[in-house]
DNA sequence: ACAATATCAGTATTATAATATCGATATAGA
DNA sequence: TCTATATCGATATTATAATACTGATATTGT
């Protein structure tokens, strides 16, 4: 929905990159030093060019015909590319159930990800402490996000709470959000909302049970 | 990745319908009787024809010129689409932070989506009780989807598990399954695997911030 | 009653992503 | 050393989704 930034790697691209990283872990552990792309495709159920140029698009090493891609280097510029090695710090705002399970995911450190600070308007929760990370209360969002150069803002309050917050995080200074709220926020040209719409996918899950109930095919 | 099933309706557009019904109950409260397609747009920051063909899609009332939809019936046409009355039986397998945040998300009962038990591995876990729902052990999965007829699956276990998890419930009948692994699952052709993939999101937006940083625009 | 116009539905066009094709090349085996 | 072939990169084609355009129509206001 917000698509005018220009940038090498496509969106869907992007979106594949952790299947390949996934994948090429666990080939660097059966000690495989190289893979060729249609090698991966068929592990991931991708067409060959399209994995390919994925690949191409990262511009590790360039692959060599009959052997691959060297596993280590390409899965070392992925990671580059994707910001697992340098942490890019985080506040959660709505310290639910969902924020707590994002929390309590360390798998996220290892994506890049660096949760510094929760807020909450329930005062029940405000002092608390969440894995470590001290709820506060939300109006200190800006303040805070601002003086600790913040660049990413997830958003697990309910849909009526989640325009509201969105606008003092852009006020703190954020740069993307990741938005786990199932409503459209607005928000200015620059800054990316990567929305995380849990309803759009049990639509879809949803849909095809339907067709899947009309023709059944075992 | 599995898409060779006949839908009415594009995977796109079911995306977008969560945020029209979100949209729709909102102007629904405001006792707003019509609405037309370019202002529905111009909120969800979306193209006006996509929209009108959109509603188009779930073929609810056509729209008149200058007044729109009435909203009523597209929320209603909307919602049976999505199969927020008749509620979905699911079953989740590991019982972690992540799956214990979906169970105590009451939201989702809204959506259509009703979970009716929950599996693990460890033994610690077994025969607690989640938010009013027991814990099985994971061997029980396949004799438990077939005998009540569940037909979804929804995989929070860790990556190398995923797999595994997931045969046991294409065994026991499944028809979709929803995978918050970050792994590719290998399932027979009529069977829908949504992908939940958060580690995806967080590339998206580790690359927008990387490209942000560079090019700053305030 | 009639003109102006917002909006519609349908069709055409454009943009984007996925896939197919093809000549080149490095490796493996005869 | 030479031949066969798997795989490559690059380009062409196709499929899909998004957007623009056009004529028709219902409502609103004069």
């Amino acid at each position: 929905m917000n698509e005018n930034i220009k940038q090498a790697v496509t969106t869907q691209a992007l979106h594949r990159m952790p299947y390949y990283i996934q994948q090429l872990r666990v080939l660097q552990e059966q000690k495989t030093e190289t893979v060729s792309a249609p090698k991966i495709a068929e592990l991931l159920n991708l067409n060959e060019v399209q994995v390919r140029k994925d690949f191409a698009a990262v511009y590790s090493t360039k692959g060599k015909p009959k052997m691959g891609f060297l596993v280590t280097e390409l899965l070392a510029s992925m990671e580059e590319l994707l910001g697992y090695n340098n942490a890019n710090e985080a506040v959660i705002v709505g310290a639910g159930s969902l924020a707590q399970a994002i929390m309590a995911h360390e798998g996220f450190q290892d994506y890049g990800l660096k949760i510094v600070a929760a807020f909450d308007v329930n005062t029940e929760r405000i002092g608390s402490d969440i894995n470590g990370i001290k709820v506060l209360p939300a109006d200190k969002i800006s303040n805070l996000c601002r003086r600790m150069k913040i660049h990413i803002g997830i958003i697990t309050v309910p849909a009526v709470q989640a325009q509201v917050v969105c606008d003092q995080l852009v006020a703190g200074g954020i740069l993307a959000v990741w938005n786990f709220a199932p409503v459209h926020l607005s928000v200015p040209d620059h800054i990316l909302v990567q929305n995380e719409n849990l309803a759009a996918s049990l639509a879809v899950l949803s849909n095809h049970l339907k067709h899947a109930m009309i023709t059944p095919e075992f």
